[in-house]
Parts: structure tokens; sequence; C-alpha cells
DNA sequence: GTAATGGTTGCTAAC
DNA sequence: GGTTAGCAACCATTA
């Protein structure tokens, strides 16, 4: 009997999500099964680069799932380790059983999942396993924006935007929101209750624990709610917004805000696949085509939003090592500090214990919440690399992979190279300042500084972003002594910016004499085979 | 080959 | 308060 396989991964959600469609529609023949399959990877278990926020966030994003699934008589099989091991043992079971398996699941550009599933194709095809592959997690795939390219991957926005307008073709409509699922017999149930051969039951979505997993403290958890529910109606709620959703430019929108943010903090869902890029690329559409007043366009507008999420896939996608400097094509060789002091720096930026109250706030924030604001990030990305602290952008970024709940490997990569003037963008004259820039955002700034940074509750506001210059009587005041209840600035940020920059303007010059001989017209950045 | 142009989001002082 | 030049001057693309 057939049994379809559904191997989610992204892509948590039933509205727009061809391959479990297409799996649904392959189980109307009677007595065929819909198996739906998420694998808790120790690759992503067991390493540390996924903070607890970040698996609250997966979690609620898996138990919606489940949830959806369950409405409809179904389950969902959430099996613990190595996913060829595991697909292994589940393909010999089925096919043991006397069933006909195929499996369907949607691509995932990123490295790690491209080896993944190259070693899954051909699990599948040495036991005979038809597998059926969508892409869905972004608006246009990757390798055919790079192949109407002529085989360039675009590095500059407005070329990309080029491209994806004139010569990929109309993005098509989402697929249709699964209302039903095929329902899962107790007879498939019995035969998958790995209880007695993994220790646990697969049919249970884990908790932190089962994870092994400490739940922290209250105030370390994060506001935001992971899951397709909270998405959709999140995407609805803002959407509604007619004149913002219009007018929407995004340097204009305030990093300080909160409650409510600037943005629309969708993020998180995109990366998980909550929520489908299409479905919000529609919905989008639907009121730019119904405003009386005109919309903004790319880069600012939302829609702009949307197109440098693919911008960044595409361009991680064609750049080898684009998650590293050496062995990067488009990266910067720039030499960051590595000295011992250089771990301690670090410490202190990824704490929010600079001395800089505007980044300590944001560190603080992203530590407890699990988002920030773009120009935050901005802001604490150019204080650590180019700006202050001379660190590379791959420790911070490591950082932000660990604490971002909407953390994804191509676009934190692609801002880290950006802020960090290491590619895409390459005005390193251009710094931000720790204390000039919030200065913009007042008073919501003032008001963020405060929330996030207790100790500054009652600091005057004149000194507010530069604590060390306020006079002790008024320290004192405040209840707020510099030096000892909040930390005296690390660096002198007008002093070192400079020198800095004339750092970066060694590096680039060396850069040049050791960079070599470009390739001839119109074969710069061909893509890699495959 | 060279010059001009534009690049989502800097800061400061001067008008 | 809003706009502009200077800062010292980057890159990729296009004319």
């Amino acid at each position: 009997m057939p049994v379809a396989v559904h191997w989610f991964r992204k892509a948590l959600r039933l509205h727009d999500n061809p391959a479990l469609a297409k799996a649904v529609a392959a189980c109307s023949a009677p007595n065929s099964s819909l198996l739906p399959v998420y694998t808790l990877d120790p690759h992503f278990v067991k390493n540390s680069h996924i903070g607890t926020n970040r698996w609250l966030f997966f979690l609620e994003s898996l138990q919606d799932v489940d949830r959806s699934l369950s409405e409809s008589g179904s389950k969902l099989l959430v099996l613990r380790g190595e996913p060829m091991t595991l697909f292994s043992t589940l393909f010999d079971t089925l096919i043991a059983n006397g069933e006909t398996v195929s499996l369907y699941f949607e691509a995932d550009t990123s490295p790690y999942a491209r080896n993944r599933d190259a070693a899954m194709l051909e699990l599948c095809a040495s036991k005979n396993i038809a597998v059926h592959t969508f892409n869905s997690h972004t608006l246009f795939n990757p390798s055919d924006v790079i192949k109407v390219n002529g085989g360039i991957t675009p590095i500059v926005y407005q070329s990309f935007l080029k491209v994806i307008t004139e010569k990929m073709p109309a993005i098509q409509p989402a697929t249709p929101t699964l209302t039903q699922v095929p329902p899962l017999s107790d007879e498939m149930k019995a035969l998958l209750t790995y209880t007695e051969t993994f220790g646990f039951d697969a049919f249970q979505v884990p908790s932190m624990e089962d994870i092994g997993k400490a739940v922290p403290g209250e105030n370390l958890v994060s506001t935001h709610k992971g899951g397709e529910r909270e998405a959709l109606k999140r995407l609805e709620e803002y959407m509604k917004q007619k004149d913002l959703v219009c007018k929407f430019q995004k340097p204009e929108t305030n990093p300080a805000a909160f409650q409510p943010a600037s943005t629309t903090i969708l993020s998180p869902y995109l990366k998980m696949g909550s929520l489908s890029a299409r479905t919000f690329y529609h919905e989008l559409m639907k009121v730019y085509r119904a405003s009386k007043i005109g919309y903004t366009k790319p880069p600012v507008s939302l829609l702009g939003q949307l197109y440098w999420r693919e911008f960044y896939y595409t361009a991680g996608y064609g750049t080898p090592n684009f998650d590293k400097m050496l062995g990067n094509p488009i990266c910067k060789q720039i030499p960051w500090r590595t000295d011992e002091q250089s771990n301690v720096d670090l410490e202190k930026w990824a704490t929010g214990q600079t001395g800089f109250p505007w980044i300590d706030a944001i560190m603080i924030q992203l530590k407890q919440e699990g988002w920030i604001h773009h120009l935050a990030r901005h802001s604490v990305a150019c204080f650590l690399t180019r700006g202050d602290l001379y660190i590379s952008w791959e420790r911070g970024a490591k950082v932000f992979e660990k604490l971002l709940i909407d953390a994804d490997w191509s676009l934190n990569t692609g801002n880290w190279l950006w802020l960090s003037a290491s590619a895409f963008f390459h005005q390193y004259f251009r710094v931000y300042g720790p204390v000039s820039f919030p200065k913009k955002y007042a008073p919501e700034s003032v008001k963020y500084v405060r929330k996030y940074i207790p100790a500054l509750k009652n600091f005057p506001e004149k000194y507010l972003f530069e604590p060390w210059k306020c006079p002790i009587a008024d320290q004192k005041k405040a209840g707020c002594i510099i030096g000892k209840d909040y930390p005296k600035p690390m660096c002198d940020h007008d002093a070192v910016s400079k020198v800095n920059i004339g750092k970066m303007k060694v590096a680039y010059d060396e850069g040049k004499v050791a960079s070599p001989p470009k390739a001839p017209k119109g074969k710069k950045r061909p893509l890699d085979e495959d």
C-alpha cells in the first residue's frame, strides 16, 4: 500500500506548502497513508549555536504544525537522531510491512542541508523510493536566478532586482491551504511507535527538557511566539495597516521603537517557514493594488525587504565559503584582531557590558527577546567590527546565530558581510556612532535604554548615551555610579574609529595588490557546477 | 581604457 | 528644522 512520507524541515506550515500538498494528493488512492515526519538532527541539537529562545520558538513552531495535523486525525512523527539513520530504519520498517514508499520535501539551499539532502537522494535511490522536492522557501530559486544571469551571482542589489524583474518568470500563486490531511491509521501508529527502540514517544513533540535544554528565568524568555497560526495572524494584522504598508521605508523606521516595533517582525516566521514568502508577497500585492496613495519601491519598501531576503539567499547559494572570510571570493580580507584581549572584548560586547548604553541595551534586548531591529543590528555589528573593536564579523555572526530567533544562515551572513564592509558595502568610512546614532531616535531611544538597562532608569537624559560624562553629583543623585553600577566605556569611540578607518584602508589596498587577475569578461563569478 | 554614477539606513558643522 | 558640504575617497557598474 502506498505511503507518502512528508519530511518537514523548514516550511512548518499547512498554507502554501507544495511538497505537503503533493504528498496529500498522492494519498487519494484507498488504503494509502500520509506520514508527516520531522527529524531532530543532533547536528542542530548538540551544537551550542542555537540559544534558548531559538529552541523555544522552534518547538512552538513544531507544536503548531502537530496541532494542525492532529485536527485532521494525523500526527507528526518527531524522530531524534541522524536523519539518514532514522530514515533508513523508517523505510525498512515500512517496506517490510509491504508498503510502497515515496518521499516529499521542500528543497533547502544552505550548505549543510544540501549535503544532507544529496545523501538522502542516494539513500532513496538505493531503496527504490521516489523522491519529490519543491522550491518554496524563497520566491525565486537561487540556482534559477544565477542561471538566467548567465551563471553569474549578482552581488549588487540593483543588478539582482533587474534579473528577477526582467528575466525571471512571474511569481506563481500560493498553493491552497490544506484544511484537511489524511488521518494516520492506528495500524501505522502502532507500526511506528519507536518508544522501545529509541526510548521516547516519537508521536509527541518534545519539550525543552526532552531535548536536554534548560528553560531560563522568565525575563529571558522571548515574548515572540512561534507557529503558523501566530505568523498568519501577524501578517493579517500588519496588512490591515494599509497606509503603513504602502509608505513603508526601512531606513525611516525607528530601531528603538518597541510596543509596537517599527517593523513587521515577520522574519522569524519566514525563517522557520511558518510563513510562506509567497503568501506574504501576494498579500502585499493586494494591498499595493488597492492603494490610492501609491506605494514605496524596493529597496526600501516592504517588497524590497522580501527581495533582500532573496538577494542574500542567492548570494549565499552562489558564493563559495560564503560564511567565512578565508576562501570567500567576494569577502575583503581584513586582519581582524585575534589577540587574547579580543576574547574579553567580544564577551563584553556579547553580554552588553561595553559601557555604551545604546550598544548594551541592544545586546540585552537580543539576549532577552531574540529579536532586534535591523538598524540596531547595524549599530552593534559596526561597533564589533570596523567601527570600534575590530573583531571579525564571523565571531559576531556566531553570537547572532545563537541569540536571534530569526537567525537565517544566508541573511545573517550577508548582513555581517555588509556591515563589516567585507562585501556588498564598501564605504567603510561611514561609521555608526554609539552615541550620535541613538540621539536621532529620541525619545524612543531614551525609553529603550531605560527599559533594557534598569541601572540607568533614573539617569539624566542629557548623559544617557554617554554616561561617563555625567558629573559625579548627578550620578549619585540618579543612583548609578559609572564604573560601579554601570561600566565605563570600553574604548574611546572617536579616537578608535578613526584608527580603524585607517586600518580598513590599508586592508583594502593590500587586497587590491593581492587579488588575482580578473577573469575574462562574462566569466566572472561563475557558479561551480553541482 | 577612463570617467562618471549610484550605492536601502554616518557624522558634523554650517547655512 | 531641514538641507548641504566636507570628511577623505570605497566598490561595481555603466557610458
